[in-house]
RNA sequence: GCCGGAAUGGCGAAAUGGCAGACGCACGGGACUUAAAAUCCCGGGAGGUAACACUCGUGCCGGUUCAAGUCCGGCUUCCGGCACCA
């Protein structure tokens, strides 16, 4: 074994006392800016799926470097969130204490990978630094109004009595103690995200962002495009439904409104049954989650007896029932039911007997219905009959519009976000609650708002925020008129820090503002953004649309924070299961670097499958990496002659495929063929047994974006001048991948038969000529007659009989 | 149900429509060794043959093409995500 570790340990000390890695202001050099998503550090510190990226985006930095750029690749700490709090809680100790030494141990196991971070611009979002202008934001959003403070349903824990994010509720079930999650109204702090859903969609076609990202972003915001349409009621009220399918008006039998709507209470009065209204309306409130989205059990409803909604296009009276199938949260709350033309209004009609009326024929229509589809012709509609569903939509909505009934209106699946968690490990949001002023934001000057010092982390039973029973904070006086008021005990989600983080990377110490112009305008937009797929419909989203926010208030100059994303796939156990403790598969990359090193970890993670799949980590598999190196560790001794320029005609066409082809695929993300060429090309030099000093120089340039150690290791003990990783990166002579002689396969009838070696330039008709000399071809052919001859230059000949 | 992705040796995987299985693991044989480990060399899709030849082979069925893992149409299975969004 080559001694990996003094040479590891060497290399990185030299690197990181240096300015190397460290990204320079200097706007005369084009710039790069890599982002990898920064880590959360947890209590159990890296497992081998981490670095994936950390590797992969890298290697592209060094190439950069090593191609003139000016490079900003960093790293830093999503240090706030739920799992710190509970530890600490559970230990007895203060987050920040627990939180430091996650991060010191993270630190250290990052920084055995030779990563070229720059540690200089390391950012921190529990650092007051960093968090003050994380409530600066809040501040701008809540000046504009994109924060504001409603009652909301929240998840609520029945176990832990606390209230949960959407993102810790795991099919209606709590994450932590998998007790059941009830729905609660509470009031929150919400982010007006909804206003940005049309954008959201629309700049996804600025940005480079693999197609599967791009369309669950959109199916996540949810657009639908449809019409409001206003009933009457035979008690004389009015109300309005959202359909996506104005067309089938005349096939509504009856209106579905949902249990929590205002307007059944309002009704409740004029019904005949009320009190078994109210029974159900009740039993709907209690159940929890799992009850209420189960999409197997049966939908269950009533009707409001003694009231009708009646259609505004045939004044026919239609029955109106409540049932939980149907959302406040969308539309208006109440649906319009064509249970002809809906599997979901077709199941409940079926259940109560109401009346389908088929609006809509089709050839493409089921023996049974619903049918759901578009193509198909409108009948039993009076107004409309005979039009093609999608005229008989304008017509209807044209319809609508000219009699006041209703408008041509958008929905979005999309919803505000829940801004407020009931913390104490989070940034604590600027605002003061005053008796007279309502909410009123505390001065800018007053940032960072400081998380006081407390002994108990603990949640009330209420589920309050433990920053409630800190009497000596929450009490102050209004900003605004003076009068004893108290301070909001929320803290921010998790996702408010890493919202905006990599714009503090370009500017990491400015205490006047978030980001200087100069340091914005040389560095923005993010180039490259690698992260997971289970980040697109939450930190993707969410910092596009705060970047798109400060886009609005002119604190950045780019609608888009991130120019191309791309995503890795996970690293699972050996047993092709996600590691986690619990299923106790968990890879520790220390293990693997004790025994290994990095170069070996580093190769292996980029060889182990394609870089945007899943891969199942294989220890046995570690070993072709680590031979490799070894291999590359003793290259010198088959150095021959003395310096030069030039290749050996021996390795000159293999050489230079080699430096096509890793270049390419690096920018495509395609690491392993990319190890696996550099395998080929070593294989191919211990065959020919020799190689030059030139030869071994560009070896070790493509290697060490890779292997950076190692190769900075052989090249300086060949002799070569500085460093390796400071070198320009090896460009290929067209030409020079050019073999001198190619096989050919010759094919009869599309049967390969055999192969024969020509010059690559050789032309249609002599390469024909010579195939046809050889002796098992002319067989082949032999008593057929040549209806077509096809060459493919480099590649084949194929003789259709 | 909807959206996205995948299916190729014993395993991880490669293949701008052009020789399927590069590269690596594991395995078998050989060399070195007292022996083992390490290292080096050789081998390998399946059937078939003494050996060739030949036949079959990239989830299934069809199509386009001189030529299909790759393109087109129709399925099956698996993985990931979303899900009563009217």
């Amino acid at each position: 074994m080559y001694g990996f570790s003094e040479i590891e340990k060497k290399w990185q000390d030299r690197w990181y006392s240096s300015d190397l890695f460290l990204a320079k202001d200097d706007t005369s050099k084009p710039k790069y800016y890599p982002l990898i998503e920064f880590p959360y550090p947890s209590g159990s510190g890296l497992h081998v799926g981490h670095p994936r990226p950390y590797i992969a985006l890298d290697i592209v930095a060094r190439k950069r470097r090593m191609q003139g750029f000016n490079v900003l690749y960093c790293i830093g700490w999503d240090a706030f969130g739920l799992p710190t709090e509970n530890y600490a809680i559970k230990n007895k100790l203060h987050p920040r204490i627990v939180s430091r030494g996650n991060i010191k141990r993270f630190k250290a196991q990052v920084k055995r990978l030779g990563i070229s971070f720059d540690w200089s611009r390391e950012i921190d979002t529990t650092d007051e630094n960093y968090y003050k202008w994380t409530q600066w934001i809040f501040l701008q959003l809540f000046k504009k109004g994109l924060a504001y403070k409603s009652e909301a349903m929240v998840n609520w824990c029945t176990g832990c009595k606390v209230v949960l994010a959407n993102e810790e509720v795991i099919n209606g079930t709590c994450e932590r103690c998998a007790s059941e999650v009830v729905k609660k109204q509470k009031n929150q702090w919400m982010l007006r995200i909804t206003k940005y859903a049309q954008r959201l969609i629309d700049d996804l076609d600025d940005v480079d962002y693999p197609y599967k990202v791009k369309t669950s972003q959109i199916n996540w915001i949810g657009r639908s495009e449809g019409a409001n349409m206003q009933f009457k009621t035979t008690a004389g009220d009015l109300f309005e439904v959202f359909t996506t399918r104005p067309d089938t008006i005349y096939g509504v039998t009856y209106i579905v409104i949902a249990p929590e709507h205002q307007f059944v209470q309002k009704w409740l009065g004029l019904a005949e049954n009320a009190t078994e209204v109210k029974d159900y309306v009740l039993t709907a409130a209690r159940k929890t989650d799992i009850e209420r989205t189960d999409l197997n059990k049966d939908k269950t409803g009533i009707q409001i007896k003694g009231i009708y909604a009646v259609n505004p296009i045939n004044q026919t009276h239609i029955p109106i029932w409540v049932s939980d199938y149907v959302l406040t949260s969308y539309g208006t709350g109440v649906v319009m039911a064509v249970p002809a033309h809906d599997t979901r209004d077709f199941e409940f009609a079926k259940k109560y007997s109401l009346p389908i009326i088929d609006v809509v024929s089709s050839d493409l229509a089921p023996q049974e219905p619903p049918f759901t589809g578009k193509d198909g012709t409108i009948i039993n509609s009076e107004m409309i009959n005979g039009l093609s569903v999608a005229d008989a939509r304008e017509a209807v909505i044209k319809w609508l519009e000219e009699n006041g009934l209703g408008r041509r209106s958008v929905n979005f699946k999309l919803r505000d976000w829940v801004f407020s968690r009931q913390r104490y490990w989070g940034e604590p949001i600027p605002i003061v609650n005053c008796p007279r002023c309502g909410y009123v934001p505390i001065s800018e000057s007053e940032l960072p708002l400081r998380l006081p010092d407390i002994e108990s982390f603990q949640q009330a039973e209420t589920g309050e925020s433990p920053l409630a029973n800190v009497k000596s904070w929450v009490d102050v006086k209004c900003p605004e008129c003076g009068s004893d008021a108290q301070r909001e005990t929320d803290t921010m989600p998790q996702w408010a820090g890493s919202s905006w983080y990599f714009l503090r990377y370009c500017d990491p110490f400015n205490d006047r503002e978030l980001i200087s112009q100069q340091a914005l305008k040389y560095w923005m937009p993010v180039d490259w953004y690698n992260g997971g797929m289970e980040h697109t419909t939450l930190h993707l989203l969410y910092s596009r649309f705060w970047h798109k926010f400060l886009y609005d208030i002119g604190v950045v100059h780019t609608k888009e924070p991130y120019a191309k994303r791309t995503s890795h796939g996970m690293i699972l156990g050996e047993n092709n299961e996600k590691m986690s403790k619990s299923r106790g598969n968990v890879v520790n990359p220390d293990d693997v670097l004790d025994q290994y090193g990095a170069d070996t970890m580093r190769l292996y993670e980029m060889f182990i499958g394609d870089f945007e799949s899943a891969a199942s980590w294989d220890t046995n598999s570690i070993k072709g990496c680590s031979r490799f190196l070894e291999r590359v560790f003793g290259l010198p001794q088959l150095l021959v002659g003395e310096q030069t320029t030039d290749f050996s005609s021996k390795l000159r066409s293999i050489i230079n495929k080699t430096i096509k082809k890793v270049s390419a695929d690096i920018e495509v993300m395609k690491f392993n063929t990319a190890i696996a060429s550099l395998m080929s090309l070593l294989n191919e030099i211990y065959a020919v047994g020799e190689l030059n000093r030139f030869e071994l120089k560009i070896f070790l340039l493509l290697l060490c974006v890779f292997a950076p150690h190692i190769s900075e290791e052989v090249w300086e003990r060949c002799g070569f001048d500085g460093l390796a990783c400071v070198q320009s990166w090896p460009g290929f002579c067209g030409a020079d991948c050019q073999d001198s002689v190619v096989e050919i396969a010759v094919q009869v009838n599309g049967r390969i038969k055999t192969k024969i070696l020509l010059s690559p330039d050789t032309k249609e008709e002599e390469a024909f000529r010579l195939a046809k000399e050889n002796a098992i071809v002319r067989q082949a052919i032999a008593g057929g007659e040549i209806s077509k001859e096809v060459y493919v230059p480099k590649s084949l000949i194929n003789f259709v009989l």
